[in-house]
DNA sequence: CGCGCGTGTAAGTTGACGCTAACGTAAGTC
DNA sequence: GACTTACGTTAGCGTCAACTTACACGCGCG
């Protein structure tokens, strides 16, 4: 989850993962799309993978890129969850408080 | 956008701004909750408040922070589109093919 | 107005990251 | 098995970002 934001958190690799969003594509011909060299190119494919957000299919000597939604969702997920969570904190605060009124509570709720 | 997505690629920032979700803290409030100096909180508070994901407001010499949730609604609209306009791409695509057929097309969408 | 409190700001250091150039490697061709 | 193709990998360099230390600033109180 941290590599999947940091690896959206740099511009190239955004344009890569739009790039590969339609359709598959070999690492020479996402390449070709932007003026740095090609290992610049395959060190973003890297990190883009073990984000998670592509998956790598090879073909002979070439290796076919695509674009990977599940990847995705989890961010998605993740950045949902950044807001979703404080209605849970809120929950819970009710529950322990009604649960203290009830006198059962030692809270051992904390990690 | 970019400054948002740079915001929370940092731990520390996420951290803080899971702190400022359920209530408004006051900037030495926050700093007492982590291990960094005061300034280094203060460094992370600016960034935060620049991505337009957190909020400032003063009280005499104290400055309170609090969450802001349109900042990350931006964020998670802009990660939600990351998958969703493939679909649209996929349309287009559909829509050029069937343009084809009937004889339109020169394919001049190479940029 | 001098002084303390709560913060932001500036300067300097260190570590991480993106880039290039050079080299290494696996698959296909003759 | 030499040669080409299509890549990844490594070493080195410049830049940026996070941290600390030291200083500056605004507010309130006597």
């Amino acid at each position: 989850m941290e590599a999947a934001l940091k690896a959206i958190a740099e511009p190239r690799r955004r344009q890569i993962l739009v790039l590969v969003r339609d359709g598959e594509m070999t690492a020479g011909e996402i390449a070709s799309h932007f003026e740095v060299t090609r290992p610049a190119i395959s060190q973003h494919l890297t990190v883009l993978k073990e984000a998670g957000l592509v998956s790598e299919r090879r073909d002979g000597t070439k290796r076919i890129y695509r674009f990977r939604p599940e990847g995705v969702e989890e961010l998605r997920a993740f950045i949902e969850d950044m807001w979703t969570e404080r209605l849970v904190t809120l929950k819970d605060e009710a529950e322990h408080e009604e649960r203290r009124r009830r006198g059962a509570g030692p809270a051992t709720g904390r990690r």
